[in-house]
DNA sequence: TTTAACTTGTTAATATATAAAGGACCCTGC
DNA sequence: GCAGGGTCCTTTATATATTAACAAGTTAAA
């Protein structure tokens, strides 16, 4: 069923980033719906979803748990700040930081679809099994660890 | 080290969309230093993989195999024209079919980096483990199987 | 045959990804 | 103090993602 390792040919649909691709895909297909009807992209719900567990961030480690580049959380900040969705401002320490914080408003939000989220993602877990979900987030953290070992190196 | 599954509070790190992103953007950080030196995004990379596979497919295809949309597929494919790597041709029977297959040139580039791309997937399959890696892939395609049943139906 | 419905692919508009460059601010060494 | 280097964030430019709208070809029903 697997093949072996020294086989030279590699077949397009073992490529790992198009099967982690296709996956995130899959699972998005769940949540998007949901998102869509607020007006709310992913990376937007990515943003609200820290800041409600963390009250108030500087926008580096916002960028970095997200997983979204500077130029695009600028932009996207701004726009969940025209919508009254977070705050901002400038850190008394440090004038170049800028913290932000979610709003009554952001939290109401976040509220109001978390159930139904929560309702998807336990849907996730019932149909692929919770000892297969929690394996395949061992797998993928490791992953991350492992290529995040040689980061300074030259592989 | 588990968490049981009935706990109410899912924290934002058990985000089953971002650890897959995270896994992927890990990954892809091995590859696309070499696409990037030749030029090549990671999706115009997906299309000339495809199409050294399939010698000719038409834009439908592609788009579902390379998990691209049809808009952002129509302008790589132009791109990839433009530079000479790809050719096209309306199908005889179906004129509103266009046939695109590897030129020369293209199929040229995807040897040039096969090798390279093929010693950094060695190298993870060995730092992570080929079991691992084997593992992984199984859950990976069994979680999207799984996700797809339910489809056409509400959830 | 002629319309109606569907399919294929493109274009348009807006949001995000990415790299590069710039401005404002902080900090350290001198 | 203050000049250089580094940090934080924004802006710019180009490619891709996504939705909608559209043109052209095909199929099938009236």
């Amino acid at each position: 069923m697997t093949r072996p390792p020294e086989l030279p040919m590699r077949q397009f649909d073992r490529s790992l980033p198009m099967a982690l691709l296709k996956a995130r895909e899959a699972v998005m297909r769940k949540f998007s719906p949901a998102l869509k009807e607020r007006d709310l992209s992913p990376q937007q719900w990515r943003v609200i979803r820290v800041l409600v567990e963390e009250d108030e961030l500087d926008a580096s480690e916002i960028a970095e748990r997200c997983a979204l580049l500077m130029p695009s959380l600028s932009r996207i900040l701004q726009n969940l700040h025209r919508r009254g969705l977070v705050e901002r401002r400038t850190a008394s320490d440090d004038q170049r930081r800028s913290m932000v914080s979610i709003t009554p408003l952001g939290r109401q939000l976040f509220e109001a679809l978390s159930p139904i989220n929560e309702a998807r993602y336990a849907h996730i877990t019932a149909k692929f099994g919770y000892g297969k979900l929690e394996l395949l987030y061992e797998l993928l953290n490791e992953l991350v660890e492992k290529l995040e070992e040689d980061e300074g190196d030259k592989p």
